[in-house]
DNA sequence: AGCACACTGCTAAATATTTAGCACCAACGG
DNA sequence: CCGTTGGTGCTAAATATTTAGCAGTGTGCT
């Protein structure tokens, strides 16, 4: 498997893979209740089935369905889908991709969120010493 | 063009459109030249014009060769990989995501980077309310 | 028990992507 | 002035993706 999940997917697998993950876990039913244009019941099973052959997903039985789940940890592919954005858009620079996160979401922060994330900042330059 | 450059390509487009987008703009070879697991020169020339055909990219002539340039521009292509990254591994939430985003990065921030993050919240909190 | 329903497995076909080859043109150096 | 180098356009073929159909199976309800 890539350090980079999402990386060497085709379209309709990375519209997959990002449902699931986004819903954690997700039957068959639901990743196409989720994708736009979507395409037959049939042809979304399919797609699940090539994932899994792939190693990207799993499944477990749910009664009578099965439920799939990523391969790859929720965080972990967290972390590499970030790494890749902070590269392309922002020079590989955090701080400039949180400047850009704060500016688009700013005025739809609470008072709460905003003094956490002062705390985040703080508690950065206590262990960056 | 759609609201999500990056979620209606292939998967060479895709990898060509950050490379493209990392670097602003590029040539043929320099495609190529930052493409893992290359093609030959002359497949990286072919998706070049696919991606311009699909209205993905423009070329403009410098000497002999072809710069090829985003149609989309680097602003709303970052933001609108931003709103799906958020929504696909932080529920939505640019809080968690600012988080993630410290906590993967804190220890390689320097002081004045921390500082200028930290003015970012104070910015935000006073055009908050 | 038997029926309807909601699933799955598997396969084949349509379509899209990806690749490389060949022909041509302009610039540059010997 | 001619060959070499480094570009481009275009086309055709190989490969991968994406789709849908059909057959079978188990579950749960009456």
């Amino acid at each position: 498997m890539s350090d980079q999940p999402l990386a060497v997917l085709s379209r309709r697998e990375r519209q997959i893979m990002e449902i699931v993950y986004r819903l954690r876990r997700a039957t068959a039913a639901e990743v196409l209740d989720n994708l736009e244009d979507p395409p037959s019941y049939s042809s979304v099973r399919a797609l699940l089935r090539v994932l899994e052959e792939k190693g990207h997903l799993a499944h477990a039985h749910e009664g009578p369905r099965y439920v799939f789940t990523p391969v790859v940890p929720h965080d972990a592919a967290r972390d590499s889908a970030m790494s890749q954005m902070v590269r392309t858009f922002f020079d590989g620079s955090t701080t400039q991709a949180v400047a850009a996160l704060l500016d688009r979401a700013a005025s739809s922060l609470s008072e709460e969120e905003l003094d956490r994330l002062a705390q985040l900042v703080e508690k950065a330059k206590r262990e960056g010493r």
